[in-house]
DNA sequence: TATAAACCTGAGTAAAATAGTCAAGTATAT
DNA sequence: ATATACTTGACTATTTTACTCAGGTTTATA
């Protein structure tokens, strides 16, 4: 069970951008610097984070990226679920009756890989963007 | 972040062989056929659960594995730990101080994440073989 | 109005990880 | 003897990841 680095990528670049947010658009040129991802992933990225209205992006010499909503509404879930870094623990579809080994009933170790399921996306659901950007200005001091 | 099938077989095959704890040895033969998971597979596995004793083997004509502990000592997460499903969500290597942008320090996110890891450690701390099975003998009632 | 900064899009690709298979054994109950 | 079942190690196809690359378009500013 790993994380990925484009849903570490994508958490990471956007605590760099709420750190400034709302004073001017952030370019990913300088969070490709700042925290040494490559800029055309960061493009990739920021590309569905704004489809996701996560972001809203501003063209253009002195342009960049700000936030779209309040870093107290954007939570971890919004943001894995905006780049598809999805929690995925059981085999079978879980609307299907059917088991993942193909029989007709869930096979034995189904509930427990859904409970899993949902105690991580739990912990995602609560943390928001702010706390992390608080956290670490904390840290700081 | 997905579960593997090395870690999703694992578990399932001992939940199935610990059903029939100390009657008789089960053979993967069986297992693979209850479960539908591949008989080469299951000896890839069931080869490194033996190494970290969580079973024995009995060789032969009727033989097969049984648990080397019980049930209720058995966590999830020996389990994953032998069978390499482990949790990874920080990049970096936890004891350097170097960050995962290979700074002096640590990366914006490295707390979250290390926190991530420690959540979801607690959850295959807590569960053992046993609950498992519990689990589901109460469902077939 | 020329220019450069910055966003935008889609395709392509190398490397790594996964999920197995395959082959050739050894041990033991019957 | 023989069939059942464990043992070991190598090998491979597929999928996923983590990017790169090549072209755009928009807009502030000198
Ligand atoms: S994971 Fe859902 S049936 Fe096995
Ligand atoms: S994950 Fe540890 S420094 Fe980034």
């Amino acid at each position: 069970m790993k994380l990925t680095s484009k849903g570490r990528y994508a958490v990471m670049a956007l605590v760099d951008l709420a750190r400034f947010d709302n004073i001017n658009p952030v370019s990913l040129r300088d969070i490709s610097l700042r925290q040494g991802i490559s800029l055309d992933y960061l493009e990739q990225i920021f590309s569905k984070l704004r489809k996701k209205e996560i972001v809203q992006s501003i063209r253009g010499t002195q342009g960049g990226y700000i936030l779209k909503r309040k870093a107290k509404e954007i939570k971890l879930t919004n943001i894995f679920d905006a780049v598809d870094e999805k929690v995925k623990t059981v085999q079978c579809k879980k609307e299907s009756k059917k088991g993942c080994n193909g029989k007709s009933t869930k096979c034995l170790t189904h509930n427990l890989w859904d409970e899993l399921e949902n105690h991580i996306n739990n912990f995602f659901e609560e943390k928001s963007l702010e706390d992390l950007v608080k956290d670490n200005s904390e840290r700081r001091i």
